[in-house]
DNA sequence: AGGTGTGAATTATTTCACAGCG
DNA sequence: CGCTGTGAAATAATTCACACCT
């Protein structure tokens, strides 16, 4: 079977974002050129990326939006809740945490940890921070598989050795540095830094840019 | 003459960031090898990137390790202070002001915006959040080029619409929807929901994925 | 007509492999 | 030797273009 490529995933998601758009405000079908407009992508992209799962347009008209995004929601396995675990009780874990797409997409954070004890105890929405020693338990009886890291870069490494220990079977990833998890988990990572970067070398090096937007 | 993928440009940031930790500790020089292996690469990898921007390396030595991170940060731009401002006073927003990396490389928030009016006035740092009407004057006065959007959706294009007005020349954008910017501005996205979907996907559709890495 | 699904062509990116220099 | 720099080969991703359905 075909391997999915990474950037097909992200585009499924930001179709997924617009189809849920359209389908609130009742527009039936949609056309790939249609879709391609709004997520800033070509007609042949969606087409090609929709096909590696079926065929669920219809020639002459479009896909059906409320079909579609079923199947979208299917593929992207958001059929089910996702329990999430945030480590680092930092500003940006509060971001997440509070972050509404989070809720609505079907993951739920199922607790907080920090390694500071200073942190921990203290209120965390209507919970309150965990300390790392909890966690491997806690993760074992809540079922939680995805961990949100935001702790510094020091020693991410060995708090990912303990919560790959501790069942986690996926994790993003925001310590601006290189950690490794075994070929089960799946890694991602957000680097502010990287990105900022990205920008500067635009500004600095204009004529040698690909293209100007992402 | 040839164009940089925007993957090249992030794996410099990425040499950079180890390049700095070798030097620090000392290290006169670092082999492709040695670097591809912290940075998660291809030694043939590091060499090629390397050498579109010149022959940095000695043959049978490897690279000179200070002066490398000295090139490699003119390359990426990280010469100058880039000023920035952050738009939208949110948690997101006090995240990445709050964020070491930011300072450290050379960039300078010099400015925090919301449209909230009960947000305006209120202290952010040794600063306080702006007005937006503030913005236009704001940017020009101070010569800031690059943009942090850490709003909601809803009108993002907008607040783009008037931050390219005003001067900006680059934007973060960490609003979960699409915006269009001229040529002549650099834009990167980062969205939550995406990462957090493709690790669903990749939880549930094991079998298809490309690789368990990022 | 209008728009999907898809093999084929193109373009981009990564990896190979080796000549050549210190 | 050891390790860079780089064309050439291999792979991956995108775009084209058109047969085919409604």
């Amino acid at each position: 079977m075909k391997r999915i490529a990474d950037s097909t995933v992200r585009r499924l998601s930001m179709y997924l974002r617009y189809l849920e758009d359209l389908d609130t405000r009742g527009q039936a079908t949609a056309s790939s050129d249609e879709l391609a407009h709004l997520c800033g992508t070509t007609p042949a992209q969606v087409r090609k990326d929709l096909s590696f799962f079926g065929s669920f347009g219809k020639r002459g008209l479009g896909y059906p939006v409320h079909e579609l995004t079923a199947h979208l929601r299917e593929i992207l396995g958001l059929g089910q809740e996702w329990k999430v675990i945030i480590v680092g009780a930092g500003k940006i874990g509060a971001a997440l945490a509070n972050y509404r797409g989070f809720r609505q997409r079907g993951f739920t954070v199922v607790g907080v940890y920090d390694s500071d004890p200073a942190k921990v105890g203290t209120p965390w929405g209507a919970s309150t921070v965990r300390a790392m020693q909890d966690l491997t338990t806690d993760v074992a009886r809540e079922g939680a598989s995805i961990a949100v890291l935001a702790i510094p870069s020091e020693n991410a490494q060995a708090v990912v050795d303990t919560i790959v220990g501790a069942g986690i079977r996926a994790i993003l990833n925001f310590a601006p540095t290189q950690i490794t998890v075994p070929p089960h988990v799946s890694l991602k990572s957000v680097n502010m830094a990287m990105e900022l970067e990205g920008l500067s070398f635009a500004l600095t090096n204009a004529e040698l840019i690909d293209q100007g937007a992402a």
